[in-house]
DNA sequence: AAAAAACTGAACTGGTCAGTTTATATTTCT
DNA sequence: AGAAATATAAACTGACCAGTTCAGTTTTTT
C-alpha cells in the first residue's frame, strides 16, 4: 500500500504556504496583503505558491476556510457536564464571548464582513462553520431542556438567535471597530450574567 | 452683509463631488473605488476633485461622516408619543430594525467594519453618530421609566446595550454577509416582539 | 467689459502588484 | 546512481491607479 495518501498533489511546502498566507492575510486583510509578502513570510518562492494556487483569491478562500474551521472547533463543543440549565448556559456564554473578543475572532470577523461582497462564498463558509454551528448546538440543548420541562420556549430558533446576541451586548461592536480595550473578566461576567438572567427570566420554566 | 456664508471656500461643484463619491464608495468600497470612477460619476475633472480634497482618504472620510450623520438622523429620534412602555420600545425597535436592514445601513456597516483598521477615526465617527446616539436616547428613556416606577433596572447601561442587540437576532449578520433575502414584515415583527417580550420580562415592574 | 476665480481635459509620473517565465538547483523515488 | 518531481531566484509583463501639471475655457464678480 504505497498509494498516494491524497488525490490532490500538494507538494512539500503546502503547509508553509498556508501558514504564511494565514499570518499575512490575518494581519493585513485581503487587499493589504501582497503575494510577495506572503511568499517572504512563508519562505517559499512565488512560483511555488502559484503552482499550488491559481490566484490570490483562491489562496485567500482556502485560508479563510481553515480559519473558520479552527474557530468553530475551538468555540463550539457539546454542551454537557452539568444538569443545571443556568450552568450550561453560562459556560456556553463564556466560550462564545471568549472567542468573540479574541484577536483572531475579531480579525476574522472584520475581514469576512469587509470582503463578503467581493467573495460571497466566504461569507457563507464563515457563517456555516461559526454562527450556524453555535445555533445548531444551542438549539439542540434548548430542545432537550424544553422536553425535560426545564425551559419553556415557544420559538426555539428565535431563542437560539437571541442568546448569542445578548452575549455581545455593547462589547463586540466596540471591539470590532477598535474603540476600546479588551474587557476585563469582571465586565465579561457582568454581560454574561445579564444575558443568562434575561434569557432564563423569559424562558425559565 | 455680503460676507461669505462659509469660511471654507468650497467652490461650485463641491456637492457634485461629494454626491459622486458617495455613490461610488457606497457601491464599490474604498479600495474598489477609483478616483477616475468618482470624477466620471460626479461629472467633474480630476483637478477639481483634488482642489477640494488633498487625497482619496480624506474624501472617503468626509463621505463616511455624511453617511453616518444621515443615518442617525433617520434612525434615531426622541422616543415619545405614547405613555405605554411596551409601545415605545416597539416603536424604537421598529425604527432600529428598519435601518439595520436597509441597503444603506448594511453597506455602511460593511465598509466601516472592513476599513476600521485602516481608518480608526471612521470607526469612531460611525459609532458616535449611530450606535452611541441610540444608546444615549434609549438610556434616557429607560431612566425616565425607572424613575416613574414603570421599569425595574439595576444596570441601565447594560440594558440599553441589550435591547438593540436583541433586535438584530439572527437577521442582521445574515444580511450583512448577503446570505438571505430581506426579511418580511412578519419576520421582523416576530423578532421585535421577541425582543420586547424578553426585555420587559426581565425589566418590567 | 475686464479681471479674477473656478473648472476642464488630457497627458504624464512614479509606484505597486498579480501573475509568468526560465534556467538552475534540490529533493525524492526507484 | 540516475530519473523524475519539486522548488528557487530573479527578472519581466501588463495593468491599474493616485496624484500632478498645464494650457486653455467657462463662470462669477466687480
Amino acid at each position: 500500500m504505497n498509494a498516494p495518501h491524497a488525490v490532490i498533489k500538494q507538494g512539500r511546502k503546502w503547509d508553509q504556504v498556508l501558514d504564511g498566507a494565514r499570518t499575512v492575510f490575518m494581519r493585513d486583510g485581503f487587499e493589504g496583503a501582497s503575494v510577495d509578502d506572503i511568499v517572504r513570510e512563508a519562505g517559499v518562492s512565488k512560483a511555488t505558491l502559484y503552482s499550488y494556487f491559481p490566484d490570490k483569491r483562491l489562496l485567500f478562500i482556502e485560508v479563510a476556510k481553515m480559519e473558520c474551521q479552527a474557530q468553530s472547533d475551538a468555540a463550539v463543543a457539546q454542551l454537557e457536564g452539568s444538569d443545571d440549565v443556568r450552568d450550561v448556559l453560562t459556560t456556553a456564554a463564556k466560550r462564545m464571548t471568549k472567542f468573540f473578543m479574541s484577536d483572531v475572532g475579531l480579525q476574522v470577523h472584520r475581514i469576512i464582513v469587509g470582503e463578503s461582497q467581493r467573495f460571497p462564498e466566504i461569507g457563507r463558509e464563515f457563517f456555516e462553520s461559526g454562527p450556524a454551528r453555535v445555533h445548531a448546538i444551542l438549539r439542540k440543548f434548548l430542545q432537550k431542556s424544553v422536553d425535560a420541562g426545564e425551559l419553556n420556549i415557544d420559538d426555539i430558533d428565535l431563542a437560539a438567535d437571541q442568546f448569542p446576541e445578548l452575549c455581545k451586548a455593547g462589547l463586540h461592536l466596540k471591539m470590532v471597530l477598535g474603540l476600546r480595550e479588551p474587557p476585563s473578566e469582571a465586565e465579561i461576567d457582568r454581560v454574561i450574567e445579564g444575558a443568562v438572567d434575561m434569557f432564563l427570566c423569559k424562558y425559565g420554566a
